[in-house]
RNA sequence: GGGCGAUUAGCUCAGUUGGCUAGAGCGCCUCCCUUACAAGGAGGAAGUCACUGGUUCGAGUCCAGUAUCGCCCACCA
C-alpha cells in the first residue's frame, strides 16, 4: 500500500526496516556463477580488539560503494566479510581487563584457561564489530563470515606452514627481543614507550695488547651509555674511514674485568667523532665502539657480519648470570670482581663497575647525556634487547620477495623492466599485474621488497595460531642411545613420506636414509606436523620427549593467507558447510578484483599477501590496491583507539544517519593522504553539545577526553580514562559513553533530507496525474526537459569513470551537483507550472523527472543505500516503468538488485546546454536587480529584452522560464528593442535588459559602475594577453579565439554600461 | 637517518597530462516560513594559492631551494 513519506528523512525510522528487507532477499549473498564477470573485496578484517571506529567507517563505506556499484551492474559480486584476531593487542586488552576487573595477572591461569578467556572478548567484539557493519549497510556476505582462527583458516596455517617448512623458506634463528625483565615476557615494537633519561656517556679504557696477550701501554677509549653489558664485549669496532683510529684494526684488546682477549674490527656502522658536527653521536662518539652482540641490536648486526661470539650476561630478570651462555673459559680467566657482580641487577652492576674503572684508572671521562630508551609500557622499566631463538620466514628468497616485486604492474615499477613475471605462468585472470591506486604506493611496495629482511614469525604470547613444530629444544638433557634414535628418526621419515610431518636438524630438512646417517648426534630436530589432527603423529612425537614449542604465530601470518583461508584453501572439501562450494570459490574469486586499505599496511598485509598467493596458488590476491586517506582528528592526529580518540561510527549514525555519515565520509575521500574531522561530545541522554576537556594520552598529544554520563545522574559528565584500548569496559555495558559527533557530517544529512524532499514532490505529483506511459519519447521534450536529459548524461559518465577510477569525491561531488545545483535548483523549479497539466508538456516533464530520479536514486544506492532503497521502493508504488528514450532503467524491485542506469551519450547536447545557460544568466541577472531592489518575491516585474538572432528566438520561446524562475513577465524583445524612459536597465553579454516600473537612479548606477569595473579590469587582463606575441604565436589557436571573442564581447558590454552612466 | 605527503576563503577541503577572471560545503552578511524541502530558497562579502628563485607566451598546477606540519620505515654507543 502507498505510504505517505514524512515532511523530512527520519534515518531511524527507515534504517532497519530497510536492513530487514535486504536480508530477507538474501541480496548480499553470491555463490560463484560463471556466466558474469567476478567482483570480489574481500574485509581487510578489523582487529577484535575493540569496536569499529570513523577509519573502520571510511574503509568500509569506500568498499560498500565498489560492491553495490558492481552488484548493480551485473557483476558477480562478493564481498566477503570476517574478523582479526590481532594477537599482542587482543591478549594485552584482555590481561589489562582482567587485572582491573579481578587483579589477576596471566601467569595465575591455565593457558587453555586464559585462551578462553581471550575467546570471549573475542565473540562480544566479533559481534560488536558485525552490528556496526550492519548498521553502516555494509553489504558483506554474512554467510561467509570468517575469523582468522575459524578452522578453515587453521587449515590454511597449517598448510602454508607446513609447505614453507618443507621447502627451505622457515628456518630458526637468533634474534633480540625486546624483552622486559619485570613481568619476563617479550614485547612487540609497539608495546614499547620511548622516554627521555637524563643519563652520561662513559668513557671506558680498554688496554691493548699485542699477539702474546702483554699490554701494549695503548689504549682502546670506548663510549657507552651502558657500561654493565661490556661483560658481553666481543669485539672493539672502529670506522675503517677514521684516519686516526683505523690503525688500530687488526689489533687486540683485554676486556678489562673479564679479562678476554677481543679484536678490534672495521665497520662502517661506527661513528667518526667530530666534536662541530651537528649529529649528537659524533660529538659524543670516542671513534671506539665496544661491540655486544648479545645486548643491542645493532652490535648484533655487526656481530654477524664479523662472525663474532655472543655472550648473553644476564637472566631473565636482568640480574647479571653466568647462567646464560658463558664460556667456562671466561669465567676463570676473570677477575675476582666479577663474582661481586653475579646476582646483581644491571644498574646496580653499572654503578659498580664504573667505580671499577675509575679505581683502576681506566675510566677517561663522564658526560652527560640525555637519550631516548625504549620503556616497557606495562612495567615502565627499561626494556632490555634479549638474543632469543625465533623462528623466521626467508622471505628474501627470490620466491618470495622476487616473486613480490616482478607482480607490480608495467608502468609501476621503478626499473621501467616491467613485469617479470615468467612466460606461461600468466595471472590467473589474465589482467597483468597488481595495480596500486594512487599510483605512487608502489613505490613503498617496491622499495619495502628491496630491502627486505627475513620475517620473525614466533611470539611469546598464547593468543594465536600455536606453531605447528615439535621438539626437544630447552628440555633437560637426555641420553639418547644412537640406535634407538635411528630407528626413531626413521619413523619420522616414514610419516614424512606420507607428506604427515616434516623435520630439520642441524640446520637443515632430513629427507632420506642418508642424511639420518650424517647426523652426529645433535638431538635438535624440529618436526613440523603437517595436520592439526594428526593424533598418530603427535602422539609418536610426544611419547618420545617432544613438546610443542609454546610460542604462537605472529598475527600477520594468518593475515597474509586471508584472500585464500577465507575461500577454504588448500582443500575447501573439507569443510562442505562453510564452503558448500567446494573448489569453485577460489578457481572464482582468487585473485579478488579490490583490495581497499590504508597506507600503514602496505608492508606489513599487502606485501605478504602478495607474496604468499603468488608462492601457494602462483596468482594475485588481488588485482588492484586502493590505498585510501588516514581519517585524523581535528588536531592533526590518527585516529586510533589507543590514542583515545577514535569515534564509534555509530555515534554518528546516531546524530546524522547511517546515509549521512557515509555520504560526508566519501566526499572526503580524495587523493590526498590524510583527512581532519574535528569532533564534538554531545551528551547521550540530551544531544546537548558540551566542551570537551583536553587531556594529555600516553603518546604524550592532547586529546578530547572521553566523556561519560554518570547513569544516576544524566546531566552530570565525567571525564573518565577512556575505555576501551585500555581494557577497562566494553562500550555496551556500564556506563554509556557520550556521544561524539562533527558537524563535518550535516552537510550528508542534509543532502538525504533534499533527495526525500524532492522525490515527495516528484510523487505528488506522478499519483496526481496518470503516471502512464505518454511523454516519453524525445520529440515532445522542451528546453528544460532536454537540458536536464543533456546533464543526466554526462553525470552518468563522469560517475562511471569516477568510481572506476576511485575517486570517490568526485562521484559524489558529481551526483551532488547533478541533483541539487541542476535537478532542484532549475529543473524542478521549470517544471512547476506544467509538471501536473494533462497535456503533452505535462506528460513529458513528468516521464522525465521520474526518469531522471530514478537514475538519481540508482547513481546513488551505492552512497546512501537507505534512503535510495526506501525511496525506490515509494517509486515503484507509483509508476513502475521508467525507461524513456534514451534513459533506460530495468524494473526491479529493490534498488540494490536494480541495473545501473543506461543512458544514450547521444543525450548530450551542447547546442541545447547553450541556450539554458543564456536563460540561466538571464534569470540571475533579473533575480540580481530584483534583490537589489528590493521587489518583494511575489511582485511581478516586467521586462523588456533587446537582443539579437538566436538569442531572441531561445529568450521568446522560453519565456514562460524567465516568468516562472525569476517572476518576470516578458512584455516585448528584438533588437530594435528602444530603452523605454520609467526602466532601469543592465546587461547581460550582449543581451540588454528593461525592467519597466523600476527607478532608482542611484541603485542602478552603482550597479553599472560596479559592472563597469569588473569588465574594465576583464578587458585589460584580455587585452594584454593579445598584445602578447608570445601568446598569439604559441598558444593554440582556439585559445587565442577565445580570448579575442571575449575582449570583444566584453568591450560592447562596456561601450553599453558606460553609454548609460554619462 | 630513509621514504611518502601536506601548506589554497574564518573552518574542512577540491582543483588528474600548465590555459583560472581560483571553486565547494560549513560559517558569516541581507532578504524570504512562496503548498517538495528553514536540514530550505534568493542575493552577497571573503583568498598576493606557505616563502624564494627558475622553466614557459602563460604556473595553484612543472623544477630547485627554504620554512612549518603530518604519516610510514629504520634507529638512538
Amino acid at each position: 500500500m502507498s505510504q505517505t513519506l514524512d515532511k523530512a528523512y527520519a534515518p531511524h525510522d527507515v534504517q532497519d526496516e530497510i536492513a530487514e528487507l535486504w536480508e530477507e532477499h538474501g541480496s548480499f549473498h553470491a555463490v560463484p556463477d560463471q556466466l558474469k564477470d567476478p567482483y570480489v573485496i574481500v574485509i581487510p578484517p578489523p582487529n577484535v580488539t575493540a569496536a569499529l571506529h570513523l577509519g573502520h567507517a571510511l574503509n568500509n563505506t569506500l568498499q560498500d560503494i565498489l560492491v553495490r556499484h558492481h552488484r548493480m551492474r551485473g557483476f558477480n559480486t562478493e564481498w566477503m566479510p570476517g574478523t582479526d584476531h590481532a594477537g599482542i593487542a587482543t591478549q594485552t586488552v584482555v590481561e589489562k581487563r582482567v587485572q582491573a576487573e579481578e587483579g589477576k595477572k596471566r601467569t595465575d591461569f591455565e593457558r587453555d584457561e586464559f585462551v578462553a578467556r581471550i575467546q570471549a572478548w573475542k565473540d562480544e567484539y566479533e559481534a560488536h564489530i558485525t552490528k556496526q557493519l550492519v548498521e553502516m549497510g555494509c553489504s558483506c556476505d554474512f554467510d561467509r563470515q570468517r575469523f582468522t582462527m575459524d578452522p578453515v583458516c587453521v587449515a590454511a596455517v597449517r598448510e602454508a606452514f607446513f609447505r614453507l617448512f618443507k621447502d627451505g623458506l622457515i628456518y630458526r634463528g637468533k634474534r633480540l627481543v625486546n624483552w622486559d625483565p619485570v613481568t619476563q615476557t617479550a614485547l612487540a615494537d609497539d608495546e614499547v614507550e620511548m622516554e627521555d633519561v637524563a643519563g652520561h656517556f662513559w668513557y671506558m679504557k680498554y688496554p691493548v695488547v699485542d699477539e702474546s696477550g702483554n699490554d701494549t701501554g695503548e689504549f682502546c677509549t670506548v663510549a657507552t651509555t651502558r657500561p654493565e653489558t661490556m661483560l658481553g664485549d666481543t669485539a672493539v669496532a672502529v670506522n675503517p674511514k677514521d684516519e686516526e683510529r683505523a690503525k688500530f684494526i687488526g689489533k687486540s684488546v683485554r676486556l678489562p674485568i673479564i679479562n678476554r682477549i677481543i679484536p678490534v674490527i672495521g665497520d662502517d656502522y661506527v661513528v667518526v667523532p667530530n666534536a662541530e658536527s651537528d649529529d649528537t653521536k659524533a660529538r659524543f662518539a670516542s671513534g671506539f665502539l665496544k661491540v655486544t652482540p648479545a645486548h643491542d641490536p645493532n652490535d648484533w648486526e655487526i656481530g654477524q657480519r664479523h662472525d663474532l661470539g655472543i655472550i648473553n650476561v644476564m637472566a631473565p630478570d636482568g640480574s647479571i648470570s653466568v647462567e646464560h651462555g658463558w664460556e667456562e673459559i671466561d669465567r676463570a680467566n676473570a677477575d675476582t670482581f666479577l663474582d661481586e657482580l653475579i646476582g646483581k641487577d644491571r644498574y646496580e652492576v653499572r654503578e659498580a663497575i664504573v667505580a671499577w674503572f675509575k679505581e683502576k684508572g681506566l675510566l677517561a671521562d663522564v658526560r652527560d647525556y640525555t637519550h631516548a630508551v625504549g620503556h616497557s609500557y606495562r612495567s615502565h622499566v627499561a626494556v632490555e634487547p634479549y638474543l632469543s631463538d625465533q623462528w623466521y620466514v626467508k622471505v628474501t628468497d627470490d620466491r618470495l620477495a622476487g616473486a613480490a616485486l616482478d607482480a607490480i604492474t608495467k608502468g609501476q615499477r621503478e626499473d621501467s623492466e616491467g613485469p617479470v613475471w615468467r612466460e606461461g605462468e600468466s595471472f590467473t585472470n589474465g589482467d597483468g599485474g597488481l595495480t596500486f591506486f594512487p599510483s605512487r604506493y608502489a613505490r613503498t611496495f617496491q622499495t619495502w621488497h628491496e630491502n627486505i629482511r627475513d620475517w620473525c614469525i614466533s611470539r611469546q604470547l598464547w593468543w594465536g595460531h600455536r606453531i605447528p613444530v615439535w621438539s626437544r629444544v630447552g628440555l633437560p638433557a637426555q641420553t639418547y642411545r644412537p640406535g634407538e634414535e635411528r630407528t626413531f628418526l626413521k619413523t619420522l621419515l616414514a610419516f614424512d613420506a606420507q607428506d604427515r610431518l616434516c623435520f630439520q636438524g642441524a640446520g637443515r630438512r632430513i629427507e632420506s636414509d642418508l642424511d639420518v646417517e650424517n647426523l652426529t648426534g645433535d638431538p635438535s630436530y624440529f618436526a613440523c606436523v603437517h595436520q592439526a589432527d594428526d593424533e598418530e603423529v603427535i602422539e609418536f612425537l610426544e611419547a618420545n620427549g617432544f613438546v610443542q614449542d609454546a610460542d604462537v604465530l605472529d598475527t600477520w601470518f594468518s593475515s597474509a593467507l586471508w584472500p585464500i583461508s577465507t575461500m577454504g584453501w588448500p582443500d575447501p572439501s573439507a569443510f562442505p558447510n562453510d564452503i558448500p562450494e567446494g573448489n569453485a570459490l577460489l578457481e572464482a574469486w582468487n585473485p579478488s578484483s579490490t583490495l581497499c586499505t590504508a597506507r600503514e599496511i602496505i608492508t606489513l598485509w599487502v606485501s605478504r599477501m602478495t607474496m604468499f598467493n603468488l608462492y601457494f596458488r602462483g596468482c594475485l590476491p588481488f588485482k588492484h590496491v586502493f590505498i585510501h586517506a588516514m581519517i585524523q582528528d581535528g588536531e592533526g592526529q590518527k585516529m586510533s583507539k589507543s590514542l583515545g580518540n577514535g569515534v564509534d561510527p555509530l555515534d554518528i549514525i546516531h546524530s546524522h544517519g547511517a546515509d549521512a555519515m557515509r555520504f560526508t565520509l566519501a566526499g572526503m575521500s580524495t587523493n590526498t593522504q590524510d583527512v581532519r574531522l574535528p569532533v564534538n561530545v554531545t551528551c547521550p541522554h540530551t544531544d546537548e553539545p558540551f566542551e570537551p576537556k583536553m587531556v594529555t594520552n600516553k603518546a604524550g598529544y592532547r586529546v578530547m577526553a572521553p566523556v561519560q554520563s554518570s547513569p544516576k545522574d544524566p546531566t552530570k559528565k565525567m571525564v573518565t580514562s577512556y575505555g576501551v584500548a585500555s581494557g577497562e569496559a566494553a562500550p555496551t555495558d556500564k556506563m554509556p559513553l557520550a556521544r561524539n559527533s562533527s558537524s563535518k557530517f550535516d552537510s550528508g544529512r542534509n543532502f538525504c533530507n533534499k533527495l526525500w524532499n524532492a522525490m515527495r514532490f516528484t510523487i505528488s505529483n506522478l499519483e496526481s496525474q496518470t503516471a502512464g506511459e505518454k511523454g516519453r519519447t524525445e520529440q515532445d521534450r522542451s528546453l528544460a526537459d532536454r537540458w536536464i536529459l543533456s546533464r543526466l548524461a554526462k553525470t552518468v559518465a563522469t560517475v562511471n569513470d569516477a568510481i572506476s577510477g576511485y575517486q570517490f569525491n568526485r562521484y559524489v561531488e558529481c551526483v551532488y551537483d547533478f541533483f541539487w545545483r541542476d535537478l532542484c535548483d532549475w529543473y524542478l523549479e521549470a517544471i512547476k507550472p506544467v509538471v501536473r497539466e494533462d497535456d503533452s508538456a505535462g506528460h513529458t516533464a513528468r516521464a522525465t523527472i521520474a526518469a531522471c530520479l530514478d537514475c538519481v536514486l540508482r547513481l546513488l544506492q551505492p552512497v546512501t543505500p537507505f534512503v535510495t532503497e526506501k525511496l525506490f521502493g515509494r517509486l515503484n508504488e507509483v509508476i513502475a516503468h521508467r525507461s524513456i528514450d534514451g534513459v533506460r532503467v530495468d524494473e526491479s524491485g529493490l534498488c540494490i538488485d536494480a541495473s545501473w542506469p543506461d543512458v544514450d551519450h547521444g543525450l548530450v547536447d551542447e547546442v541545447i546546454e547553450g541556450r539554458f545557460e543564456l536563460m540561466r544568466e538571464l534569470i540571475v541577472t533579473v533575480r540580481n536587480i530584483r534583490s537589489k531592489y528590493n521587489v518583494p518575491p511575489r511582485d511581478v516585474v516586467d521586462v523588456m529584452i533587446r537582443a539579437t538572432g538566436d538569442d531572441t528566438t531561445t529568450i521568446e520561446s522560453n519565456a514562460d522560464l524567465l516568468a516562472t524562475l525569476a517572476n518576470a513577465n516578458l512584455t516585448a524583445i528584438g533588437s530594435d528593442i528602444e530603452e523605454p524612459d520609467n526602466a532601469t536597465s543592465t546587461t547581460c553579454g550582449a543581451i540588454e535588459i528593461y525592467i519597466t516600473g523600476l527607478v532608482d537612479e542611484e541603485a542602478e548606477r552603482e550597479l553599472l559602475a560596479k559592472r563597469q569595473s569588473e569588465l574594465k579590469k576583464s578587458i585589460k587582463a584580455l587585452a594584454g594577453r593579445l598584445a602578447n606575441r608570445g601568446y598569439t604565436d604559441k598558444a593554440p589557436a582556439h585559445l587565442v579565439q577565445q580570448t579575442r571573442d571575449q575582449l570583444s564581447e566584453a568591450e560592447a558590454e562596456l561601450e553599453k554600461v558606460s553609454s548609460k552612466l554619462a
